[in-house]
Parts: C-alpha cells; sequence; structure tokens
DNA sequence: CGGAAGGTTGACCCGTCTCAACCAATGTGG
DNA sequence: CCACATTGGTTGAGACGGGTCAACCTTCCG
C-alpha cells in the first residue's frame, strides 16, 4: 500500500495533495502488473477507473476495422491515461497496452469522483490534466492534416529536444522505442519513417546513428515545417 | 443581463446551476456579437475566458503555416467552446470565427474558476464537458487516420441522421453550411467531397439534391466504414 | 547454424490534391 | 433589362505523396 501511495504522490494530479487523502485514496486504489505487449484495457469496456503509470511505458491506440492500429499517445511515468473515460460514459474511448513490463495504478471511479468533489484543489489539477490532453489531441490532428512525412519526424525530434534537461550537452536524441512504434506514432508506415529520415540526412540535418540522432542546427530542421523541403529534388 | 442569464441556463455546463449562482455568474459576463466570418478567438491569444454560443454558429480551425486552413469543429447553440483553454496556459489553442452572424456569452476566467472551486456539481458538468471533446477529437483522429474520402463522408451523414429527433419521417439531411465548409471538416478538398458524394450516388446509397441527402438505406451506407468499397471499379 | 526482429531500399500502385475549365444561381451597376 | 462578376459546385487531367509488397541486410539469440 506504501507503494501505492508513493506512485500516487507522483503523479501531477496528486503532488499536492494532503498526504492524509493521498492515503485513503490510495486505499481504494489497486496495484496492477502487466508485461509487455499485454493489453491494459479494451475499446468499448466499461470503466472500473483510471491509471497512473508508475512504471514502464504505455501505449495508447486505436484499432481500424481491416486491424491497422494507430497510436494515439505513449504514458510514462508518472502520468495519468484514461481520465477522460469516467466522465463521459460509453466505456473506453482506446486501447492501451504495454510496451515494457509495467506497474500501474488502478484508481477507482467512485473514490475518485468523491476526491473530486470534496477537493477543489484536485478538481483543477483534473481540468490542467484534461486540458492537457486536448491540447496534445488538437497538435496532433494539426500535425496530421498539415504536415508531410518530412514535416511530421521534424515536428517529432524538435518535440523530443525540447523534452531533454536544458543545456544537456549537444542536441541528440535517443529513440527509447523501435522506429516502426514512432512511425505509428507519426501516423505514417515504417518504411516511410525510413525515408524521411534518410531524406533529412542526405540534407544534412540530422545524423542517424542507429537509434541515436543528432541534430546539428535545429533552427535549420525547424525551417522544415514551413515551406517545402527541396530534399528529393536533388537529381 | 437577464439575457445573458437565460443564455447560460441553456448551456449544459450551466442548466442545473442555482439560480442565484448562475445570476452572480451571468452578473460577470459580458454579451459580444459577431458578424458573419468576423473572427472571435485566434490562437496563442492571451485567454480571457470562455465562450457560451446563444445564437448562430461558430467555426474552430486551425491555420498552417501557408495559409490552409482546417475546420476542426462547429459549435452550435447551446454549447460552449474553448474551455479547455483555461486550464492549460499558453493562450488559445486554436481560431474560432462566426459562420453566422452569432450572438456569444463571454464567461471571464477568474468568476468562472471561483464558481469550480465552489460548487463541486458545477466541476463535474466541466469535466463531462471536456471529456465530450476530448472524445470528439479521438474520433476526429480516428476518422482522419483509417477512413477514405467515401468513408469520411458516409460517417459524416450518419452522424448527422442520428443527431435528428428520433422518427423524424425519412432519412434526409439538410447541409446547414455550403459543402466546402463540410469538406474543411473532413479534411478534404472540396472537389474530393463532390466525387466522393457522386460516388455514393451513382452506387445508390445517397440521393442528392442540391443541399438535401437522402440517405434510403443508412444500414447499407454504414457498411462502407467497415471493408472498401468497389464503387469507382464499375468499368 | 538457423530464425526472428528491426530496419532500409526499390518498384509499383492508388488515393487525394491541384489546376483548370465549366456550369448554374444570384447579384450589381450602367 | 442586359452584360458581367461572384459564389458554390461539378468534372477532367495530371502530378505527387505515401502505402504496399518484396528483397535484403544486420543484429541478436536460442
Amino acid at each position: 500500500m506504501t507503494e501505492i501511495r508513493t506512485d500516487l504522490s507522483r503523479c501531477p494530479l496528486f503532488d499536492r495533495l494532503a498526504p492524509a487523502l493521498l492515503e485513503q485514496l490510495a486505499g481504494a486504489c489497486r496495484a496492477i502488473r502487466r508485461r509487455k505487449a499485454e493489453t491494459i484495457i479494451r475499446e468499448g469496456e466499461p470503466c472500473e477507473g483510471f491509471f497512473v503509470v508508475a512504471e514502464g511505458l504505455v501505449r495508447v491506440y486505436k484499432i481500424a476495422a481491416d486491424g491497422r492500429e494507430r497510436t494515439l499517445h505513449v504514458v510514462r511515468p508518472p502520468h495519468s491515461f484514461a481520465e477522460a473515460a469516467m466522465f463521459a460514459g460509453g466505456g473506453y474511448p482506446a486501447f492501451a497496452s504495454a510496451l515494457e513490463d509495467a506497474r500501474l495504478v488502478l484508481v477507482p471511479r467512485e473514490p475518485f469522483c468523491r476526491l473530486l468533489r470534496e477537493q477543489p484543489e484536485a478538481a483543477v489539477r483534473m481540468f490542467e490534466s484534461l486540458s492537457m490532453w486536448m491540447h496534445r489531441l488538437l497538435d496532433q490532428l494539426e500535425t496530421e492534416t498539415f504536415l508531410n512525412a518530412r514535416a511530421k519526424l521534424a515536428s517529432y525530434l524538435l518535440r523530443e529536444l525540447r523534452r531533454r534537461p536544458a543545456g544537456a550537452g549537444p542536441a541528440r536524441i535517443e529513440l527509447a522505442q523501435p522506429k516502426k512504434e514512432i512511425a505509428s506514432q507519426l501516423g505514417m508506415a515504417p518504411e516511410t519513417f525510413s525515408r524521411a529520415q534518410a531524406d533529412l540526412e542526405s540534407a544534412g540535418l540530422i545524423v542517424v546513428a542507429g537509434r541515436s540522432i543528432q541534430v546539428p542546427d535545429p533552427a535549420a530542421l525547424d525551417a522544415i515545417l514551413l515551406g517545402d523541403f527541396q530534399g528529393r529534388a536533388v537529381s
């Protein structure tokens, strides 16, 4: 139980919660483990509650009628997912599975809703979390409709760069997942990812070495997002 | 002022609010009018508050670096938009403009946040509203990635059918906006919309007469969403 | 050694975008 | 009242981006 309490306390939703309330909520939660590739929730399943990721990576995704999959987001500790499902009825709106062996905390619906009603501060945190999800989805929809494969990759790399500690040496990214997984996040086929990467590399914008990618000049990479790109027209 | 109170009371966010609280909130709000095509908010602008649509239609959209636009959603009375902007910082996440002459109520940030802190019931409504937006965005992203132009149109028509009063005569839809606007909502060029429509019509799935579209057999139209469509392979 | 998983590359195909012509309905000014 | 422009929509031709299929390579592992 004390482990659950610690896991919750790290999550932005709860990190300012009074210890007593945290303890109480933790008592109502359940620790859950999933091995790599195991499913956590299925689209349409009734919503028991939402999840805090304590360890490991979780992939949130949709499945098309013909079986194709599309990753919507990868959730890392100490964040949460499926919060929105609790208020909209109709079950979970997407699938989720473990990208690595994962430890999760299931926060059941009722105890959590009680907390929200009683703790305005907790409610505000929840609003912030939902808003962040919305912004993320908006960005994704924007990326989707306005950018081509190269620009999507560039925008992904720049986002990853921004996630790193400030002034952390040279601009280098270590991909934490297989490239085909990243391709799915970006809404493209693995082959297209590979080609986009090759294009950016031959334009001198990135240097690829396995799963390590260097960006000598982030500003130049950023320019890809605007006007188009003549990379393929070398002839 | 009493007009503002009435407008607010119709909005799902506030329709169960105690009259005294409603009155108080209304006192802090501002009535706003916009003519057709006038801008309401711009992406990145600091967030003063969010909006309830009292009359008219509002288009929420993104603009690409090269000027292309993409409609994300059309908000109709008595619903609201830009709620999420209040919690995420960084200003409004998209543009909004009036599709028709519109009457709006601006609910300023601070008075509203105070209400949320003091009224758990209001907070619950807010969660529901944010969750609906998230579901809508998820659906849109799903549609975007899995469906082709014909299937997008079919899914739009079926959605519109479901919005109509139950048992309201034959399955007919009156498009309330120009087709090129709907094309933008569906993320396709107007020409593509026109062709998708022609395809469905020549397959006998819909009957088009100007802006009026009939669906003789909704179940058949639904089948388009699953497997693919041989409509163009008539030869 | 053989096999599986991750990744790259080439060839080809298909869907959608773009550009352009065209049409109908509606207005506008002389 | 007519010439003309404007707006909304349809249709055709061509180009292009990205998906698919297939071959191949490397690394890792049993």
